[in-house]
DNA sequence: GGATAGATTTTCT
DNA sequence: GAAAATCTATCCG
């Protein structure tokens, strides 16, 4: 069934690590009230509960309570002060999951991206980007995908269902060529092999 | 091309 | 009070 939504069954279906893999190729959609926008996933990490990296490793908190609800909630977290980033809980309820979106390939509302990325973040002096991004920069890590997409705390702990301004959506190809890597960015459990990619994609946040 | 420093604030110790 | 699932500008080769 191709251009259906993913419905909560699908983020049931799967460990968090096949989870990370199967939303490879899935378009990520945000209705916000200044337009939609999406793009396809090609770049996620897993975290999972027996991980020192995770945020679910150590003591439940207000924070991190949505990891523990049921596959397919939202985990929007704000981190080094400046960004957000969206994270898919996974997993059955109880048990602190999460699949971290890394990176899209632009598909709609590729103008309201560049207008939401041409403010630089900053409290003291808020910048104006002087130069103009590529379309495969729009979306290029957790932090700016979050800022192109519009993806805000607001977001945090919400259903990813019809209905709702943030869903995504199955995808079409079947067959496609996954690498992995080791996690970007983190102090602990570098050893695991938990970053995904779509190979070969210009869009993938590094090589 | 790669390495490094600085921005910024929530969260947890 | 330190650390954090990041990004950008700047320096250097």
């Amino acid at each position: 069934m191709p251009d259906s939504i993913l419905p909560l069954s699908f983020y049931a279906a799967y460990d968090t690590r096949s989870l990370a893999e199967k939303l490879l190729g899935c378009e990520l959609v945000h209705e916000s009230p200044d337009g939609v926008t999406s793009g396809i996933i090609v770049e996620t990490e897993a975290y999972l509960s027996d991980d020192p990296a995770c945020h679910a490793y150590n003591r439940r908190t207000a924070r991190t309570e949505p990891m523990y609800g049921i596959a397919g909630t939202s985990y929007v977290y704000l981190i080094y002060g400046m960004y957000e980033c969206f994270n898919v809980v996974s997993n059955h309820e109880g048990i602190g999951e999460a699949v971290l979106i890394r990176a899209l390939q632009p598909v709609k509302g590729i103008e309201l991206m560049e207008l939401r990325r041409s403010l630089i973040p900053g409290k003291t002096a808020p910048k104006i980007r002087t130069k103009q991004l590529k379309v495969n920069e729009l979306c290029k890590g957790p932090g700016n995908l979050a800022r192109a997409m519009g993806i805000e705390r607001s977001l945090h702990n919400n259903i990813l269902l019809t209905g709702g301004p943030l869903y995504i959506h199955d995808r079409e190809v079947q067959d496609l060529e996954i690498g992995s890597s080791v996690r970007i960015g983190i102090n602990v459990g570098k050893e695991l092999l938990y970053r995904f990619y779509i190979k070969d994609n210009p869009f993938v946040s590094k090589l």
